[in-house]
DNA sequence: GCCGCCAGTATTTTT
DNA sequence: TACTGGCGGC
């Protein structure tokens, strides 16, 4: 196989096939190379029968990219390949041998709102005070001890006599029974449950270890202990077992990734051959300068140095404004002079720490008409509707599931409240384990307490699920979707409460779920319902990124792990904000190390142009906090940095640090005045650092009050009236409207009919022109039927389709 | 059982 | 600022 294209270093690490090999892979050196190279080597000069190889991904993107990139470099064969998530390797083992540890392959995967959910219920039961228990801190420790592969045992024991973590182990131990006894798993247990299995049935981890004979595990930095101990369980057998990542870009350790995995790889696989891949492909001299100074500042680290033979680039432009919204207005701006300059919008990206730094940055973007796109946010399946939609499907596909069931059950109103759940829940807890809510609901009537015409009502409830449970078994995905909608009365129920706009995006959403519903039954046959409802489970937002759209990208630091732009801006730089609060607060002194690499991973994102720009004072949480610059641009040296005309009064590099201790002796003496009239004095953060800036540098003096001069100065600043369109409005285009109940007259039923009877040619703004198929009369609105020449033949309610006559 | 108001709370989040 | 959950009134 012709290697010529690989440097020295990448062609070892494609040709050292046997055995443990730890691949040190730099920001931009190539790695998705090396591990497609691999596998294409594999195949055609080690004689590797595809199907023995497994590669894994943390993400259903990289996943893909693998995918695409394999078959095309390794042709027919490389089809048999196991490209996978961590996660939906996992799902595919147990939906074929979960049977063997007593879940059925309709199983339902819990995301954090339906565990929550759970364990709110589990508390209730138990009588556990949230308030002095907090839920976060047992879905914490709970997901710690799934990790670190602890069972509610485990705990219980490690707990000793410490009062908080036994009575966590309590709950946790009642979780689990509670999600067993669902049919369902957390995305934790994916992991450890394969792992209970292969430790239970050692037959089936024989058939998987024979046959991943390769393993390739990208991201290796970010795997946690439960994910070190499958690997190495599938790797038991022929420990050939090739492990990729940057100890470097290890942002995860807030959840569980162990960076020790990666440091200590040596230590549990002795003999393994390192290999370092330090040669950048991707970004100028400058840029990687830029990243190596930054990321020099941390501790714990593998030594290495990333260089590059690529030009030296232009400097790293820094711009420090006046606040959030100059800052704005500013990266606008630089974003237009960019595209002047003959970049397409696609070739940008923004990157922030938190995803609540979008929201200005997307008011000035409507303002002057830049196309972006946010990722990450609210998930597409996190949606209101999305999730309660799913979850009829979820219940129709496994009943077991009781999360699945409450959620929906009163969703439309169906008159069945928390009370009767409660009951219901209550009864089937006391049948023991054999006795799920669901089997208890069909028995409301004989529940003490519950009154016959509750009972009609469940049994109702009962009868419409059980119909639907018949005719998903007998129909596509995505026409299950669609009776599901329909069926439920869940879109009626949205039009009366809600605005015009909210039920149109609702619509949307749906429809886009209908869409995937689709795309699924296409590509699997037969589709299953359980099979489309734990592959959507697992689907996250930057998933989505679509390259060729003409949008700017903008999404958190996090999310950009993994992705390349030309030109890349990270905003907010600054002390408190990046790094964050949190870690500058935290015990633990390794924290702003965690800040630092989500640093050095968002420069090593540049290819040719990286911007950084702080604010001095911005908006957070609707109070205005003043910050230092961030560290991280000090660490830069200066002779890579070109301040950026836009700055605000930086002709000096040591002015702002002059300005700061000006601005902290005013402050200071503020801070003495109001403490003796006793008013609340600054932000926790101003204490913290002791140099508040309590007004905007350039305001001179005496005289005239703070408040006044910052809200002149926000007068000269505010851009039309325009901008304070609502974020939404970018995505709906179109005026925004109010909570006026007269636009919701548009959805009432018309009296005398919709306007258009069978066999009337009509017109849809979506599916185009079509014949008029059915009229049915139902409660609240028409049923129409439309066969369309375009788009197939669709049932909708006349209220929303907005059918024209022609 | 439902609805609306108020208070508390707020990083990052591949799955 | 913006969302969520809990609680009290109907």
């Amino acid at each position: 196989m012709n290697l010529s294209q690989l440097n020295e270093m990448q062609r070892k690490a494609v040709r050292t096939t046997e055995g443990p090999v730890l691949l040190l892979a730099g920001a931009g050196s190539g790695k998705t190379r090396v591990l497609t190279y691999r596998i294409a080597y594999l195949i055609e000069s080690c004689g590797v029968d595809p199907w023995n190889i497994l590669a894994i991904t943390f993400t259903n993107k990289a996943a893909a990219e693998m995918r695409d990139r394999v078959d095309a470099a390794a042709g027919q064969q490389a089809g048999r390949v196991w490209v996978s998530t961590f996660h939906s390797a996992c799902v595919r083992i147990l939906r074929a041998y979960g049977s063997r540890i007593g879940y059925t392959s309709s199983f339902s995967i819990y995301d954090t709102d339906d565990q929550k959910a759970c364990l709110r219920e589990v508390c209730k039961r138990l009588e556990i005070d949230t308030k002095k228990l907090n839920e976060k801190t047992i879905l914490r420790e709970m997901s710690r001890a799934k990790d670190e592969l602890m069972g509610p045992e485990e705990y219980a024991a490690a707990a000793g006599s410490d009062f908080r973590l036994k009575q966590i182990a309590g709950v946790y131990t009642e979780y689990e029974n509670q999600l067993k006894k669902n049919n369902a798993m957390d995305f934790d247990d994916l992991i450890c449950k394969t792992i209970e299995l292969f430790s239970r049935e050692p037959e089936v981890l024989e058939s998987y270890q024979d046959r991943f004979r390769y393993i390739m595990v990208d991201e290796y930095q970010d795997t946690n202990t439960s994910q070190f101990r499958l690997i190495s369980l599938l790797a038991g057998r022929y420990r050939n077992i090739c492990v990729v990542g940057d100890d470097d870009q290890s942002i995860y350790r807030f959840r569980g990734a162990n960076i020790y995995n990666i440091l200590n790889f040596e230590k549990a696989y002795p003999g393994a051959a390192v290999i370092r891949l330090e040669q950048n492909y991707r970004s100028t001299q400058t840029i990687l300068d830029a990243a190596n100074a930054v990321i020099a500042n941390n501790t714990e680290r593998k030594p290495k140095k990333l260089w590059t033979e690529n030009a030296k680039g232009d400097k790293v432009h820094l711009t420090v404004y006046a606040d959030g919204r100059a800052e704005a207005g500013g990266v606008a701006s630089q974003i237009q002079s960019l595209v002047r300059d003959g970049w397409t919008y696609n070739d940008i990206a923004i990157l922030y720490r938190t995803n609540a730094q979008s929201r200005a940055l997307e008011e000035r973007f409507v303002v002057e008409g830049i196309p972006y796109r946010i990722f990450g946010g609210v998930n597409f399946y996190a949606r209101r509707e999305i999730k309660d939609v799913l979850a009829y499907l979820k219940a129709i596909d496994n009943p077991d599931d009781e999360q699945s069931v409450r959620r929906i059950i009163n969703v439309p109103r169906r008159g069945i409240g928390d009370v009767t759940l409660d009951k219901i829940s209550r009864y089937a807890a006391a049948g023991g384990s054999g006795l799920t809510f669901w089997a208890a609901l069909k028995k409301a009537r004989e529940i003490p307490g519950i009154s016959a015409r509750t009972a009609g009502k469940t049994e109702e409830f009962v009868s419409m699920m059980e119909f639907l449970a018949d005719f998903a078994s007998a129909h596509s995905v995505r026409d299950t979707v669609d009776m599901v909608v329909e069926r439920s009365g869940y879109l009626i129920a949205a039009a009366e409460n809600e605005t015009k706009e909210e039920v149109e995006s609702r619509k949307e959403n749906l429809n886009e779920l209908m869409t995937k519903a689709a795309a699924f039954d296409e590509e699997n046959s037969p589709a299953s319902l359980s099979g489309f409802l734990q592959e959507v489970s697992l689907v996250a937002d930057i998933d989505q990124l679509d390259e060729s759209a003409p949008t700017i990208a903008m999404m958190t630091l996090h999310s950009a792990k993994g992705l390349e732009f030309p030109c890349i801006f990270i905003t907010g730089m600054e002390e408190g904000l990046f790094p964050s609060y949190m870690s500058i607060v935290s015990d633990d002194p390794k924290a702003v190390e965690e800040e630092r690499r989500l640093c050095y991973v968002g420069i090593t994102r540049a290819q040719k142009e990286l911007f950084l720009s702080a604010a001095k004072c911005r908006m957070i949480r609707g109070e205005t906090q003043y910050n230092k610059i961030s560290r991280f641009l000090k660490e830069i040296p200066r002779e890579l940095l070109a301040l950026d005309d836009r700055s605000d009064s930086w002709d000096d590099p040591d002015l702002y640090e002059r300005a700061a201790a000006r601005q902290n002796r005013l402050a200071k003496q503020q801070e003495r005045e109001e403490m003796t009239i006793g008013k609340r004095t600054g932000s926790r953060l101003l204490k913290l650092y002791g140099t508040p800036l309590k007004e905007p540098y350039h305001s001179s003096s005496v005289g005239v009050s703070f408040e006044k001069r910052l809200q002149d100065y926000r007068e000269t600043q505010k851009p039309a009236a325009s901008s304070r369109v609502k974020p939404e409005a970018a995505w709906t285009s179109g005026p925004a409207f109010g909570k006026d109940p007269s636009e919701l007259t548009a959805f009432r039923k018309a009296a005398d009919g919709p306007g258009y009877g069978t066999g009337d040619r009509v017109c849809h703004a979506r599916f185009g022109e079509g014949t008029v198929k059915a009229v049915e009369d139902t409660p609240r609105d028409y049923m129409v039927t439309v066969d369309f020449d375009e788009a197939g033949t669709r049932k909708m309610m006349a209220g929303f389709a907005k059918l024209r006559k022609i």
